[in-house]
DNA sequence: GAATTTGTTCAATTTTTCTTGAACAGAATG
DNA sequence: CATTCTGTTCAAGAAAAATTGAACAAATTC
């Protein structure tokens, strides 16, 4: 039998992962790398996709081999945007967490903190530039690019909400 | 007269950024952040969006001080990717460099360049995934999880030729 | 064809980011 | 109300990524 999925009480964590698991593991880490997302990250998200039972931190420690402060960080990461939730067990007055899997979901809170609030600070520093073209030797060219960069942050932010829509015609 | 648009010849390097040239570096050193694209790559593009005229090496190294190897990095990093091309000048045997300003091209560069090679081998990871699903104790559910991320991955690769193509149609 | 100019590469260093684990705070238990 | 349990925080250490600069190769000049 599956080590990963014996019977194995409130005290004894869980130490060991089936090779799929490892697998679909190995994928969210490489996919947390392209989005430049902590290893560690990538490794919780895929550790609880694989799983279909909520699993406490203990088992999140336990079976990826990371220290509890990884592991809660990740899991805060984690459920800032939305891609893992906490549900309560029965009889286990620890948290438990799930996988979000709704590829929306993911999408739309890693848009929303990690995304918008630099085109937030975008626009800030658009209207700085504005300010300092009068001070420039050519006024004309200046204008001329900073137009631009308007243009690009406003396609950018027309996008963002397009995304959103793709992932959720998509489920 | 601004230092930086005055007439210097090959041998003097410019060496001194206007307000306006510095507001627009630091916008694209914080985009460049953003993506986890290496600071100095921000800040070159951002001089050469900020000039009308191509410039050498020398005087990307002198205007930012930063290292020929860093500068050589960067202008090779952006040129992979079409953000930067190089023009001749006449009466000078070295590479003179311009900012690409079409949205399109950039993003269509960045995503060809720095995101397909990752769904590629995403494809790869998703068949491995599946080959292991037999050894798994709960094949049923493990199958169910995968077509999700099946779906996750075709759905991924339908969206980047739109977003291509808003950058085209917001030009 | 020697000397100079231009640009690349890469090992060493610096800087940044991630991870660890111990200390802590708050909640639950007995 | 002392003890245990659960989870967070943060300073220190480890790992990863970016930057530097010197060595090199290739092209150009004289």
């Amino acid at each position: 039998m599956n080590p990963v999925l014996s019977d194995q009480s409130q005290t004894n964590a869980k130490t060991s992962l089936s090779p799929y698991q490892a697998e679909v593991i190995d994928l969210f880490v490489h996919a947390a790398q392209a989005l430049s997302i902590p290893r560690s990250v990538g490794e919780i998200y895929g550790l609880l996709y694989s799983l279909r039972e909520p699993v406490p931190m203990d088992d999140v420690i336990s079976l990826l081999r990371i220290s509890k402060g990884s592991a809660s960080q990740g899991l805060r990461w984690l459920r800032d945007i939305g891609a893992v939730r906490s549900t309560y067990v029965n009889g286990d007055r620890r948290d438990h967490y799930v996988a979000e899997i709704e590829l929306r979901r993911l999408a739309s809170g890693f848009l929303r903190e990690k995304v918008e609030p630099h085109l937030e600070s975008g626009g800030h520093r658009l209207a700085r530039i504005e300010s300092l073209i009068a001070t420039e030797a050519d006024p004309e060219f200046a204008t001329d690019r900073l137009q631009k960069l308007r243009k690009w942050h406003s396609l950018i932010k027309k996008i963002l909400p397009f995304v959103r829509g793709f992932a959720k015609a998509g489920e």
